[in-house]
DNA sequence: GTGGTCAAGTGGTCAGACCAGTAAAATTCC
DNA sequence: GGAATTTTACTGGTCTGACCACTTGACCAC
């Protein structure tokens, strides 16, 4: 992984501060030069930082007047789900975690249908590839790996830029606990039958059965998942 | 509507030149140098606003090397979707449109399904406040702004973190059109009813009621704009 | 064919100067 | 005394020029 910047580190920084609410919305930052001599950076490093923040919606800059921390719930998109998965200090949060996995299990039978409607020729070998990939997989991690492959070709196939886009967030929240969680996995990606199944219906065309499939394919990862969070709730 | 920095200049600029393909993924930039030569910038603004295009998955900077064009399907989030729907010269991407109404179609009962769920007492007055800024709104333009505040009652209702930041990019994409959009969208937005009963049964905490009260009042709008972009992909 | 060196490209960082916008305080006017 | 206007001091915006650090390709030696 590269090193990060100076402007990479104030904004992970400012970051950090927002999404564990200690810079709170409303709130007004430091002036620019200000910032730069409590963090020991120059301006144009600040400045670019608090641009990128802006960028995603966490701050609103206004020339000659204070930089203000704003609501990311009102503003923010999906490209916050990584930092708000995992907090900057490693904590994992299972609320953002439980959001995931349910709206996970209500997007693929939308993605399946889309893709069983809108399927190419090439699919079939394609997802016949990494079906195997999936089956001859080392380990879970691995394994968990060719599960992101196989639903990257159905959002393909689904042919809906929405649908790609938003997959994309959610694989960048996902890919860095990949292994961490490749081992909870199990309950899904041992299920090497059940995609092979997910994939004949769709390369069939059977929207409805595709829903079903991918609804069965995702539904026992995503209850125990569940039934972890439950249990951190009742544990507060 | 605050005026356009320089780097935003030359952000959108750019971001115009690979939405269009006109700059493909793969190609490489002109270097910062260069680019603030060619565009009459200083370089430190050519920094920011490739810095953020890369926020946005657009572009890979590597020091020492050249600044190169990422495939935006692949790597772009949600943010991207207002400038793919609609293109910098001003046209409108129906193919993108079209994604965008089907996905709506499926997302808005997993919404009213989970606000159902997760109701509170509060949502009812809430509610009922919003269908009567709907019922009483002067035009379809206003109309159309209190059905995209209904909704947000009904994110928030979900308690959802995915839904919500996934709201917000849908939203993103929506209010710069809404204006033009407005009266189109009259086959929904007029439908006064529909929005007071998906909130009856929201609030009456029925899920399945409001997975099919939800899918009754999208449809209507969502069959037609389906209808006219069919018609424009049969106009190719 | 491989490995090492070097130069010339690239991006990264910063100080300092100056421009432009905004808000609050001070002053003036009625 | 209150309203209107002006002034001031803050804020962000932009740029130049210098220098640091990384990468790549050319060239050379073996």
């Amino acid at each position: 992984m590269s090193r990060k910047s100076v402007p990479d580190e104030v904004f992970e920084q400012l970051m950090a501060q927002m999404v564990s609410g200690k810079l709170a919305p409303g709130d007004s930052l430091p002036s620019e030069r200000r910032l730069a001599e409590l963090l020991g950076v120059s301006r144009p490093a600040v400045r670019e930082a608090l641009q990128r923040l802006a960028q995603s919606g966490l701050v609103d800059v206004r020339q000659g007047g204070a930089t203000t921390v704003q609501d990311y719930r009102q503003i923010g998109g999906l490209d916050l789900l990584p930092r708000l998965l995992v907090q900057p200090d490693g904590e994992f949060n299972w609320r953002v975690g439980r959001s995931i996995v349910e709206t996970r299990l209500q997007l693929g039978p939308n993605i399946a249908e889309l893709a069983a409607r809108r399927r190419t020729p090439e699919l079939e070998p394609q997802l016949a590839a990494v079906v195997g990939r999936i089956g001859d997989a080392a380990d879970e991690v691995e394994r968990a790996r060719a599960a992101v492959d196989y639903w990257d070709l159905l959002v393909d196939a689904a042919d809906s830029i929405v649908y790609r886009l938003l997959y994309n967030g959610l694989r960048a929240a996902y890919e860095p606990v990949l292994e961490s969680l490749g081992s909870l996995m199990s309950a899904e990606v041992d299920q090497v039958d059940l995609y092979q199944g997910l994939a004949d219906v769709i390369v069939a065309g059977y929207e409805e059965a595709a829903r079903r499939a991918a609804t069965e394919l995702l539904t026992p990862a995503t209850e125990m998942f569940l039934t972890v969070f439950q249990q951190l709730e009742e544990a507060e």
